[in-house]
DNA sequence: GTAGGTTAAAAAATCGATTATTCTGTCTAA
DNA sequence: TTAGACAGAATAATCGATTTTTTAACCTAC
């Protein structure tokens, strides 16, 4: 990190939050790393006080850990915090997801084929940048949107956030990557057919293969 | 909301978080009412910036609203929403209370006892202040404590602040409130042998009781 | 009489500078 | 030689003032 990044302009300290959010999930600041405030100041060119209060936002949020008088850091990882998030996530999302097939209506079902289209458009590239993360998280959203309970849907998206700063370190491992590519189809047919004992499995499966996926970091190094 | 209320001092300003958490929860702001920042900062005898430091993460953490450039807000109360927030807790809270009752410890049955036993002290009183508010939801986090998940936890303890700003503004009821503090100690007894269905079953009556108590407020009025 | 536009007042957001705290390296004494 | 304390530098937190945006009132034109 030592290079200005974003120059988007235009409001854009009203934006630090989001640019933030997305580079700590992106894995773009090492874990643990702390962040001096000036340094961002002149990365992102803002001023000192969005910054501060999107910092002070991002922690409650749980991206940054603050600590008393001694500024920002960014959390660690580990394995137990890994499993934690992974398994709550499957709970969550499951739940969320049985709900949102006992009441999604026609025009959720639109919006998911829509969604999973657009994301298997992005699959084929096979870049899998920053425009990709975006289709895939908005994917995921859009599955269990009509769940009912607007602070389940907070949770999971709180969850999802966290789960993806492990996942994006995760080695390429293309053979799994394709078949989690291929289960947000079968996903979506699950749902048109209202399938909610079998979409949670399959989800339980797609949540458990990207673990496989975060967790083989670990396996490789430390 | 029209007189100093806090001059505790000493680092006050590190602490101004705390203290509008408090009294969100406690309800000495109207749902929907608008914060004056200025007002706030005369009232609380703090400063501009560790107020609005404050308030953003109040704003992350769901006991506020922003608004664009329009400042914060109070959010607004809805017989939906508290249905939404007591059937998760019930999910959540009686998830954790079993992984809890698995793994608890000895120090754990200590605390527990210890928490059931001030939480008791302070029903006897029967002026139900706010040190027992704090009591009570200190024994409700003991109970679940060990269930092995920060992240569970988290979630838990923000639904709780949340499902608590309705609880508080429901009427007297001094039957079901009885009710509600004797359910703590079966609570503890049911941990205590290691009955996770038994006790799972009490917490969800547990909930249901609070909730009706808040509900009764929509059903008076409004 | 009302809709749309203009302007003045109020409030929120931001900035630049100041103050308080923590960190780091060095020196002294045991 | 090392532990503790001190001083200076670096950094975080806070403050007061400024800028920007929103709100509300008024005026004009249709």
């Amino acid at each position: 990190m030592n290079k200005p990044i974003q120059l988007s302009s235009t409001k854009a300290s009203r934006s630090i939050y989001d640019v933030l959010r997305r580079d700590l999930v992106g894995g773009r600041f090492k874990a643990g790393e702390k962040l001096a405030i000036n340094t961002l100041k002149e990365q992102y060119q803002v001023g000192l006080s969005p910054l501060r209060e999107a910092l002070n936002k991002l922690a409650a949020y749980g991206l940054l850990i603050q600590e008393n008088q001694r500024g920002f850091r960014v959390p660690k990882l580990s394995r137990e915090e890994l499993d934690d998030i992974a398994r709550l996530r499957t709970e969550l999302e499951g739940m969320a997801l049985e709900r949102a097939i006992a009441h999604g209506d026609a025009v959720w079902e639109a919006d998911l084929l829509a969604a999973a289209h657009r994301l298997k458009r992005a699959d084929i590239t096979l870049d899998k940048g920053e425009e990709w993360e975006r289709l895939h998280t908005q994917f995921h959203r859009t599955l269990v949107a009509p769940c009912g309970s607007v602070w389940l849907l907070r949770f999971i998206e709180q969850l999802h956030d966290q789960f993806d700063r492990y996942r994006r370190l995760g080695p390429k491992m293309p053979t799994i990557r394709q078949e989690l590519d291929e289960q947000h189809h079968e996903l979506v047919e699950l749902a048109l057919q209202r399938d909610a004992t079998a979409a949670r499995a399959l989800m339980d499966d797609h949540i458990h293969k990207s673990y496989e996926v975060a967790l083989a970091r670990y396996q490789q190094h430390a």
